[in-house]
DNA sequence: GCTGAGGTGCCTACAGGTCTGTATCCTTGA
DNA sequence: TCAAGGATACAGACCTGTAGGCACCTCAGC
């Protein structure tokens, strides 16, 4: 099941490729022509697997979803079981990303500015965000932040601004200017727990909608 | 001297258009050809003044820096005369910006992410978020910040967020988490000054480097 | 007032490149 | 034999940038 096993087909070199191109010069500005060049698959074979380029597209966007959602889960683990530290945590994601050889910002703001607003792609990643923002929302819910929503739309603000400054230039002061911030605010906005009660309440549902 | 009271020349149109072709899909979606037909201009006389594709761009994101600096330190000044208080005025600019039909996120940004690293468009994206920054982090340091850098990073980067999220979807309540965030990050780095010392303490020079 | 020159701008065509997507034929390996 | 894939050519659209010809306005000089 996992990719790594086998040896890649060429459905496998062209999303690589394909994700390296459409992330390095945007979607518009990767040609089909380039990645199959780059890919060393037939254009015929591309166009099997991928009848039309929104269609690699949106599977260069379902990719970059789930590596860097992934990353920023990670991240927010790796901080801990207090989902206000999970809070602050997950900008370490955005640090890493910003050190990564070849950081271009966010692949969904960048696709996103090129794309026809009502387009599939558009749409995609138009999803991506929102599902992003729900779970942090979630998370700042089960931090105890007084307004979660507010909570959650200005920490992935944050983020989204992190990100997108690095299709300027990748300074790594960005990320750390970011998480000191996200500190403050989530400081701000949930009470902090005595130190007696740091053991989660975790009986009752953690998905009720507000 | 002001292109008010004349009627606009080829070089008024074209530029007009451009504005409006190049935020609405990208400089690298409005072709030459569009901007021509839009504008009512022939070809030959956009080509006698702006000699590449290019020079348009660099003019439009000229254009683009005037009227979105202009507006940020408007919303600054309506502020009041506390820089504390501008700091966080300036986030009304971010509020007016998406609340304007056809928003669509931040020019800079999306312009930066479809165009080649090196070249003379890209510098002047990364000139004009540099130029902002300064001018924050300036005002940050005139609002008694314990780090000013930092807070300028952090106003900006979220500034920053709010104008790419729009590229997505232009949902208010961005703008509004945004200068909430952005009134708990000045409160917390900024020293509250005595009612009693609020006149400015504008003898020494504002301008000294960290 | 008339005329001609120069500046400004419009119209059309086109050269040469790139782009997506299709069609045709060939190779390789199970 | 059959499926997967490679090589190549090409159609049609769109892109930037150039060339040549023509219409109008303004203004100086007669």
């Amino acid at each position: 099941m996992s990719p790594s096993d086998r040896r890649p087909t060429a459905r496998d070199k062209i999303l690589e490729t394909a994700f390296r191109l459409f992330y390095e010069r945007g979607p518009r500005g990767a040609g089909i022509d380039t990645v199959v060049a780059e890919s060393g698959v037939a254009k015929t074979t591309l166009y099997k697997y991928f009848p039309r380029k929104d269609d690699l597209v949106l599977a260069y966007l379902d990719e970059v979803d789930h590596t860097w959602f992934g990353s920023l889960r990670a991240a927010a683990r790796a901080a801990g079981d207090d989902p206000r530290e999970q809070l602050v945590g997950m900008f370490d994601a955005l640090g890493s990303a910003c050190r990564r050889e070849g950081y271009h910002g966010c692949a969904f703001i960048n696709t996103a500015a090129e794309s026809e607003p009502g387009s599939a792609v558009h749409r995609r990643t138009v999803e991506h965000k929102a599902v992003v923002r729900a779970w942090v929302t979630d998370l700042a819910r089960r931090a105890g932040a007084a307004d979660a929503q507010l909570l959650g739309r200005q920490l992935t603000t944050l983020l989204d601004g992190g990100l997108a400054g690095g299709v300027l230039d990748a300074d790594p002061a960005i990320p750390a200017a970011a998480k000191a911030a996200a500190r403050a605010l989530v400081d701000a906005a949930c009470p902090s727990p005595r130190v007696g009660e740091m053991r989660p309440r975790a009986f009752g549902p953690s998905g009720e909608a507000s």
